[in-house]
DNA sequence: CGATCGGTTGATATGAATCAACGTGCGTGG
DNA sequence: CCACGCACGTTGATTCATATCAACCGATCG
């Protein structure tokens, strides 16, 4: 149904999806604090995707309507939400690449690291521990693989000491190794 | 490096790739006549992919200036870029959806019927036969396969009296059978 | 007329899926 | 406080989809 509203993700973590009639799902974007739902939606009533939420979370609504007047009154916005539109496209784009071409070693890596290089830009980070609540299940939807083969995965990684990853947090033990594996480009 | 410009293709089929540098290419994006390369190039100078023609081609170039200048100016053009963005940013999201969920007979399915149905929606089409340039190792980068498979996949489409594809173009001989196997959604 | 390109075909290999069992922590209700 | 169930992860055995390797074919073109 048409939505009057646009949300920003304010606190908390949480994925974009989609999920088939016959229960395949595929996360399209991870979200996190201070991310727009998706820079789509302000364009387009009818979002094509879910989201779901990881941790508690918190989120703000804002009336479309509002914000575009706000955008049209205020130039440089634009520029701001042009830019929010080409990340938003790029990452698209960098995951197309993961799950067309990429190993399963290569896509798990790589998540990893995007997801580190985000979040160690908008919070502080102690040591290389990063806060991580993403089940396997999760990071399997996202990269297109299972949960079990996520698991052998993950269990080679922490095996050959690239990383550490327990309780919901994840220290990068071996980031130059882990590069090694993900930044073939 | 930088580019001043920004293009759209005139006439001819192109396709939006990256070309990883040990030779692995993922297609992005398929461009039909009308397209802009990409909509995110109209605000990032530095393109992330390379663009390359499948047939006879014409573009033309545009300077982002005046493109931007045009735009401030003409509040409705707004809305149409707009629409432009939201068109390209679900149609990856689609494909992502594919890449990472969907068996290489849906794959190729789809992008059949989506190719074809953007044709249809720009072109005159004759009799369900549609022009059709890709070769299928261009297939095979869009829907991250291997040549060899899609010319297995498209061999049983063949033989089960789904598609006729010969010489650069094709016809969808039984269009509820391609759609049963690809529109699971 | 040989060379190249795109496609086809067969044999084989392999990465990842599937199936199934088991472990472990945790919340909940008795 | 215990017992149960449930969610999540792990592990092993096996299967399957797709990749790889290699040969060949037909059309096209200089």
């Amino acid at each position: 149904m048409p939505n009057e509203d646009v949300y920003i993700l304010c606190y908390g973590w949480a994925v974009g999806y989609v999920r088939l009639p016959d229960g395949r799902r595929q996360i399209l974007s991870i979200l996190l604090a201070g991310d727009l739902f998706s820079s789509k939606l302000i364009f387009k009533e009818t979002p094509h995707f879910a989201v779901q939420s990881l941790t508690d979370a918190r989120f703000s609504r804002i009336s479309r309507a509002d914000l575009k007047a706000r955008l049209d009154r205020n130039p440089n916005a634009l520029g701001a939400l042009a830019k929010v539109c080409v990340e938003e496209g790029t990452a698209a784009d960098d995951l197309l690449i993961d799950l067309g071409r990429r190993s399963a070693d290569e896509r798990i890596a790589r998540l990893i690291l995007s997801v580190t290089e985000r979040l160690r830009s908008r919070v502080v980070i102690r040591e290389e521990r990063y806060p991580f609540p993403l089940r396997q299940q999760d990071i399997a939807d996202v990269v297109g693989l299972t949960p079990v083969h996520v698991s052998r995965v993950i269990k080679k990684f922490r095996q050959t000491g690239l990383i550490e990853w327990a309780g919901g947090s994840l220290t990068i033990v071996d980031p130059v190794g882990l590069r090694r594996i993900g930044l073939v480009d």
